[in-house]
DNA sequence: TCAATAGAATTACCAGTAGTCAGTTTTTAT
DNA sequence: ATAAAAACTGACTACTGGTAATTCTATTGA
């Protein structure tokens, strides 16, 4: 139906602006005249399109978690092996055309919606159990079942703490930093020789190399923040 | 001088009824009136003892962050050794008191104030600095200079990632669980022999009992949230 | 003791802000 | 071509943050 893609279109349009007016004003302060504003419309057509504020933050938070999440599968299907697979999660989620200081503030920003708004709660649920999923799967073959529960809980964790604090601090986290202070994690966590040590050298570059042609490609760009 | 005690004290009144109103309503439908409402008082009230919703919701966040902070002194007091001192931390910031899923979702909530709030922004650095302090100092005996660094840095996102979860997720996470998860990651990230063993399990129990009569007690939970 | 005064509280008010609704234009299907 | 459906507009309401003028209350100093 173009009817029905017309909407999706404006629905797609009206929640970038708004991730932009979180961007630029803070959660409290992104108004829907601004976010109409940013999309060159009125405020009617952003309530035309979403019932409410609710609802248009809940789009907001459902595209930011997707837009994470596409990087992380397009990378996933390159991986052939554990290593590759544990480093497609990692070099996706701190990409750096992905992971900066205004993209984590809005996502911090955005986290306040999900206590009171329950839409937000079922989204942040099913990416919870996605990437908890992703991070068993490339983990079990290195660990016995609990560890793997743990370990997979553990890194996700990290992966949000880091994000987090690139968003509350002043002073940017940069995207090495964040991926090797995972490498120091996964070291800590998983049983290691020098060939798993090797292997997994390895596994980084690949997956390094492909993240920089396929995220970096211009075609993902537009699809991105 | 009365008078400044008097505005001290509907200060500390009134930014307790904005975490009340933070924790019932959620950030963005905490209105100036709701908050007055539960103070008993008129919104202007509000206004009157800060000059703006911004700077009340920076007294709320410093508020919340010197009740948690205390804790860890009031524990941090106690501990003589620094398996003592790292239990101290871990203890007091999932204390059962404090941490619970209403107190960590308003955590949540003014997280996305500090982004586009410099008083906030500012609170929150003293306030890592010092966690990171501690634990530093904690883990300095056990670890080398860089591996100390990277260990404290590691364990505060920790603790952080599970507060966020605990006020993301809907099913709460229990105290204990929050213990144990820091354990798992304190076992992998220090070096343990038999023995630091024994010293870690009778340190987390001295610790644990001290908790008990300290935090638990009449005169401190008023203190509290 | 009691006027002066500073600060606490209330009130009326203003400029936005979310959300509704009735009505108009544009698009789509037949 | 035209009827139906959807996109859009603008005016309106109730509420919110914030200001300012006003009233109330308590201390203080002569």
């Amino acid at each position: 139906m173009k009817t029905n893609s017309i909407r999706s279109i404006r629905r797609a349009e009206l929640s970038k602006a708004a991730f932009e007016a979180v961007v630029l004003y803070g959660l409290r302060k992104a108004t829907l005249e601004k976010v109409g504003r940013i999309a060159g419309v009125s405020k009617g057509v952003v309530l035309h399109h979403f019932k409410d504020k609710s609802s248009l933050l809940e789009a907001v938070f459902r595209r930011s978690n997707s837009v994470l999440s596409e990087s992380v599968i397009e990378l996933y299907r390159h991986a052939d092996t554990p290593y590759e697979r544990l480093w497609a999660i990692i070099i996706a989620n701190f990409f750096k055309t992905i992971f900066n200081r205004k993209v984590c503030q809005a996502w911090v920003s955005l986290m306040s919606e999900v206590p009171h708004n329950e839409q937000c709660q079922r989204v942040e649920a099913a990416n919870h159990t996605r990437i908890q999923s992703n991070l068993r799967y490339a983990l079990k073959h290195f660990l016995n079942k609990t560890d793997t529960e743990r370990t997979a809980l553990h890194l996700g964790m990290l992966i949000d703490g880091i994000w987090a604090r690139n968003g509350l601090q002043s002073a940017p986290v940069l995207s090495e930093k964040a991926i090797s202070e995972m490498e120091y994690a996964i070291l800590k966590m998983l049983p290691h020789d020098n060939k798993s040590i090797a292997n997994h050298q390895e596994a980084r570059l690949k997956i390094e190399n492909i993240a920089n042609i396929v995220l970096g490609s211009k075609a993902y760009k537009e699809k991105s923040f």
